[in-house]
DNA sequence: CGGATCGATACCGCCCGGGTATCGTTGCCC
DNA sequence: GGGCAACGATACCCGGGCGGTATCGATCCG
């Protein structure tokens, strides 16, 4: 199977219409047409099932549409890796969410600076889904924190362990507690937790507000209008007016060091060395 | 990227030899030049290092070979998966280790039959490796066993967990106790543990007999050259000469039924459904 | 029943993949 | 050290397939 083909079944799959498909892939129409029938009867099996006013899936379509996808984005992933490896570029690019692990990511800056051999390192400061930059060829390697970021086909150092802690307006009832339980923030009607868009960028259903980065947060925390659980390290330093209280019962995060298998480059594998050696 | 540029590379970087590569590809040897050389100045970056003697393959090219086979292996498998997923075929292929839950087996295929809308279930008895049939689309589901079996990639739902016994002679001095711990039987230099060949089907390195299926294993016990732990259910209805004695430190086996991702097939779903009911 | 929409088909030009012939380089061996 | 053999690269040719335009045929709508 040809990957022209199965990218030209996956746009006919997903618009369901030969005409917009065809747009889609910059082509028109009839050579569309051509390449399914060609792959269907390749294949001997029928893909989309058409009359000239509808287009449904097959069964076989079906399967074949949830196989190609991953396989599709394998390649395109692949590509961007090769390309990496190749091109020593500018050094190694290291992704994470910013305003985390702030202080192991100076001394993982410092300490691997410091050694020989080393090479510039870019940082790619994202709001959310650093693995999305390690799994598409933009970052060689990325620091993650369990369980909130997958490591699913990623290579993997723990790094550090750490508890959860609540940040809340210093104003409020519980600011003053020397530590709380889960429940005692995910249940306060007056400062409901926030919300972080999902893996889709879209929002789970709740009352907190939706937040997409940690300045947005902080100051919806100061007006007194949401409160957030997250791990110690993303809680020092807080501007005026915002107070973290440890949570005792909240799952402990795991900080990771994370790169694609198979890269072999001398500059990642130093800095994993270093890394681990916090 | 081209799937059959990707395949030439492949075959090009396993052989490091340009004239025995495009042998295996069934082209001659300019074509497949041109081939890579084209891959490489698309990819901006050089994936063999050739000289006129001598071929290897650079960090970028072992980068693109690490990825280039699974995505090569899992395209194959969309194609035979979409095959079977269209060409209803006869029935399902179910498929699992000869001689493994017997008694489980037989009770599932009845209980389906009797269903109304079930379809003819073929068996695929195999030596080893169920769920390779699985992957490479000859089955439709597959009986596996933890953590004998590995079912990455796979869904599965849990049917039985049950313990393991040592099979040994009749006559050996540890035949009559009531029950066992490993170490009992792991160290008998008089009967050592029959040995299975691999996923690479190489055996791994040791005393014991090798051996491929129960009945030559059985053989071999009831003849006194080595004895073998396995589930319960594998030791029912021994023959003559061999008995079975429980291994109570043994870890647990699960037995599962497991299907291919993505799977549409009313009959498959039925036969979960069913399976499940026990 | 006429028109519009949409997929299939016919036909054409060009690019690209594969083939044969040959060149240039590099180890190797006498 | 020179001749030779092995091997990858290059030159050139041919045919198939991909993409384009034009058009047909079927189906749904008003």
């Amino acid at each position: 199977m040809d990957t022209r083909e199965l990218s030209y079944f996956v746009a006919a799959a997903e618009e369901l219409h030969f005409g917009r498909a065809a747009q889609r892939l910059g082509i028109t129409q009839p050579p569309l047409s051509r390449a399914i029938g060609r792959l269907e009867r390749r294949l001997g099996v029928a893909l989309l099932h058409r009359t000239s006013r509808r287009v449904t899936l097959t069964d076989a379509g079906a399967v074949l549409l949830a196989e190609a996808r991953p396989i599709l984005a394998a390649l395109a992933a692949a590509e961007r890796h090769t390309r990496r490896a190749g091109t020593s570029g500018p050094g190694l690019v290291l992704a994470t969410k910013a305003g985390a692990s702030g202080e192991l990511l100076a001394k993982l800056l410092d300490a691997y600076a410091a050694e020989p051999g080393a090479v510039p390192v870019d940082l790619a400061l994202c709001e959310s889904q650093p693995q999305r930059l390690l799994h598409d060829g933009r970052a060689d390697v990325a620091l993650l924190h369990q369980p909130f970021d997958p490591v699913a086909g990623l290579d993997t150092e723990i790094l550090h362990t750490e508890g959860q802690v609540a940040i809340v307006p210093s104003g409020h009832p519980v600011a003053v507690r020397a530590e709380l339980r889960t429940a005692d923030v995910s249940d306060l009607p007056d400062l409901p937790l926030a919300r972080w868009p999902g893996p889709d960028g879209a929002y789970p259903d709740g009352p907190g507000a939706e937040v997409r980065n940690q300045t947005q947060l902080f100051q919806l925390i100061a007006l007194g209008r949401t409160a957030v659980i997250m791990p110690e390290s993303s809680g020092a330093g807080l501007p005026e007016g915002l107070t973290a209280v440890p949570i005792v019962d909240a799952p402990a995060v795991t900080t990771v060091i994370a790169w694609p298998p198979h890269s072999r480059s001398r500059a990642l594998a130093l800095l994993v060395r270093v890394a681990t050696r916090f």
